[in-house]
DNA sequence: TTGAAAGCGCTAACAC
DNA sequence: GTGTTAGCGCTTTCAA
C-alpha cells in the first residue's frame, strides 16, 4: 500500500510551502481564505490525514491524559471516565485508559508504560500507590491528579471525597432510623488493597464507636470488589453467625443487592426483619424492591472536576489543587424509608 | 521544572553515543554487558524516562490500537476490551479507548481523531458506520476489525457473531419449552441505530415466522440501550396491551431484569404466569430469582480473538480474516428450566 | 560491538 | 500573509 500523503505532498499540490499547509489546518494562524480553501481541497483529494504524532512530537504536547482505574467493569468508574472524557474532549484532549485490577504493582507497571508516552497529565484512582510509582511520577514532573479519595499525602492534585466520612454518614442514617445492632459486610480485609473497602470499613468502625454502638459486627467475605454472589453468601454467613443483627451495611450496591436477593430467598423481610444499605448509587439500587439505601459519590462529577483541574493547569495555574466532591445520601426502602418501598408507583 | 533527560544526556554521562544508549534499552540488539549496565545505571541516576513518542514517530509505529465501543458503562463491552487489552499487552500494545454513545456520527468524529494518532489498528463495534467513516478508514490503510457482529459488507476484518442467529436460537428454546405467544421487548425502532436491537428484533421475527408463530408481538419502548427501568415499564405496557402473552424475550438482560422486577411487583409469577428471557449473560442474569434465560455472546472471547487478528496482521498475515465466535444459550429459571429456579442451593 | 549521518512530519521563530 | 531554517528525540543504515 502506498505511503500516506504528508504536508509536503499537499504543499506541492497546492503550490505553497508546508508552513502554509500547517497553518491551513489550524484556526489561530493567519492565512488567506483562498489559500486555505485550495489547500483543504487538495488535502482531501490526496486523502491526506493530519499526522498528530509528528505534531505532538514537535510541540512536545501529546494532547492526551493517562487515566488509571481499578476496573473497567464498574459503572462508577465508567461514569468518572465519562465525565472526564466529555469535558476534556472540548479541548481536543483524549483519554488513554488503563486498568489496574485493584493491584498497585500492576498500577506501577502501567504508570511507567504510560509515562513513556508523555501524557499531558496522569489521573489515578485512589491514594494508594507503590513508592516507585510515586517517585517516577514526581520525577517526570507530569501533573498528577488522584481521584476518588482524599489521601493524606497526595502526590499532586486531588479530586475526591472521604470514604470514611461518607460511611460515617450512612451509619448515622441507620442509627437515626432506629437500628442499633448494625453489621458491615466487605471483602476479606487481607485482600483488596487498592480498593476503598478498608477506608469504608474504618469509617464504619469509627462511626459506630462515636454512636456508642458495638463496631465488631464485621464480615469479611471474598475478595474486593465484592460481587452480587459474594453479597448473598456473606449475608447467609452473617445470619448464621449473628442472627440478631438489625441492619447490614454493605461495601457496595452490588453486594447489597446480592444480600437482598438472599434475604428474599430465605424469607427474611427487608427492611422489617433486617435493614440493608449499599454504597455507590448503582442502577440496581434504584430498581430493586425495595430500593437500596446508598451513598452516591457522584462519580461523574469527580470526572468533571478532574477535567477542570487539568484545564486550569493547562492555562498556567500554579499550586496544588484539592477539590472535594460531596457524596449524597440516598435513603431507600431497604432502611425503612417510606418513599423507597418500590420505585414504581402504585402497588 | 527542568527539562527531562534525553538519550543524549544519558550518552554523555555514560561516555557513549546515543545509538549505544538506544541499543541498551532494547533486548534484540547487540551491546556489551558492561556498556548496558553502565548506561542503565546512569539513566536511572538522571531520572531518564524513555520517550516513546519520539521512538514511535521515527519508527512510524505507535504501538497502540484505537478501540471504539458504544458505551463505557456496559459489562459486555468492558469484557471485550478486557480480553483485548490483556492479550495485546503481551506484545506491549496499548488500547486507546473511546465511546460513541451508539451514535454513528460521533463514531465518525472519533475515527478521524483517532486516525490522526496513527494507531496500528482500529477496532470498531458493530457493522454500522457512516459512508465517510468507511472511506477514511479505507484511505489510510490502517487495518480495521469490526467486532460484535458479522456485517454483510465488512470494511476489513471481522470478529463476532450473528445477532439474528443467536436470537433465533433463543426463540427456538422458548418454543421448545412450550411457549407460543411470545413477545419481543426492545427499544423504539425509530431510535437506537448503532445498537444490536434491530438485528435481534429481526432475528426474533424470522424465527417466529419459521416456527409458524405470530411475530407481531413487538414492544418498542424507550431508547436503545434499554435500562432496567425501561424493561419494567415495557412489561407493564405489554401486560396491558397483550395480556395473553406467554413469554417475553427482552433485547438485554438489564431490561429483562427490570421486567422481572415489575412482574414481582404485580404479583405475576415467573415463569408460571409468564416466561422471560434476556440477552448478554450479565451478572444479574445469574443472581436474580429466578435466574434469567439468556444468550452469552462470549464478549471476552471476542476481545481475545480480535487481539489475535491484530497479532496475525502484525506478523504479516495477508488477506481478510473473519472469525466467528459462537454464542451460548444459558437456560435459566425464567423460562421454566428446572435447574434455574434460583442459583443458590437449597430453599 | 560501536558510532556517524540522516531523517521521520511537523511547527517555532524569524525574515520578508 | 507567506516562506526559510532548524530541530523536537529517537532509530535506520551504513561504515568502522
Amino acid at each position: 500500500m502506498a505511503r500516506l500523503a504528508t504536508m509536503r505532498d499537499v504543499a506541492k499540490a497546492a503550490g505553497v510551502s508546508t508552513m502554509t499547509v500547517s497553518r491551513a489546518f489550524r484556526s489561530d494562524t493567519s492565512i488567506s481564505k483562498e489559500a486555505r480553501k485550495k489547500i483543504l481541497r487538495e488535502a482531501d483529494r490526496l486523502g491526506y490525514v493530519f499526522d498528530s504524532t509528528a505534531s505532538n512530537f514537535r510541540r512536545q504536547k501529546t494532547g492526551f491524559v493517562g487515566v488509571l482505574i481499578p476496573s473497567l467493569n464498574n459503572a462508577s468508574f465508567a461514569d468518572t471516565v465519562g465525565g472526564l472524557t466529555d469535558e476534556l474532549s472540548k479541548s481536543g484532549t483524549q483519554v488513554l485508559l488503563a486498568y489496574t485490577n485493584y493491584d498497585v504493582d500492576q498500577e506501577e507497571l502501567l504508570i511507567s508504560q504510560l509515562l513513556q508516552r508523555r501524557p499531558d497529565a496522569m489521573v489515578l484512582t485512589g491514594g494508594q500507590h507503590t513508592e516507585k510509582s510515586r517517585n517516577v511520577l514526581l520525577k517526570t514532573g507530569i501533573p498528577v491528579i488522584e481521584t476518588w479519595d482524599l489521601p493524606s499525602e497526595p502526590i499532586g492534585h486531588t479530586v475526591g471525597f472521604s470514604n470514611e466520612a461518607a460511611m460515617h454518614r450512612l451509619v448515622d442514617h441507620m442509627v437515626a432510623k432506629g437500628y442499633r445492632r448494625i453489621a458491615y459486610v466487605g471483602g476479606d480485609p487481607k485482600t483488596g488493597p487498592g480498593s476503598a473497602d478498608p477506608l469504608r470499613r474504618r469509617g464504619f468502625v469509627n462511626a459506630m464507636q462515636q454512636n456508642d454502638l458495638d463496631p465488631s459486627r464485621l464480615i469479611g467475605w471474598g475478595r474486593s470488589p465484592l460481587s452480587m454472589r459474594d453479597g448473598a453468601d456473606a449475608l447467609a454467613h452473617l445470619l448464621e453467625k449473628l442472627p440478631d443483627t438489625e441492619a447490614v451495611i454493605c461495601v457496595s450496591d452490588l453486594s447489597a443487592f446480592g444480600a437482598l436477593t438472599e434475604c428474599n430467598r430465605l424469607g427474611v423481610k427487608v427492611p422489617d426483619d433486617i435493614a440493608l444499605a449499599g454504597f455507590g448509587a448503582h442502577e440496581i439500587a434504584g430498581v430493586s424492591v425495595p430500593t437500596l439505601t446508598t451513598i452516591d459519590p457522584r462519580p461523574r462529577q469527580i470526572g468533571f472536576e478532574t477535567a477542570r483541574v487539568i484545564e486550569a493547569l493547562r492555562l498556567g495555574h500554579e499550586g496544588i489543587l484539592r477539590i472535594e466532591v460531596t457524596p449524597e445520601l440516598i435513603a431507600g426502602g431497604s432502611s425503612g424509608h417510606p418513599q423507597g418501598s418500590g420505585v414504581l408507583p402504585g402497588r
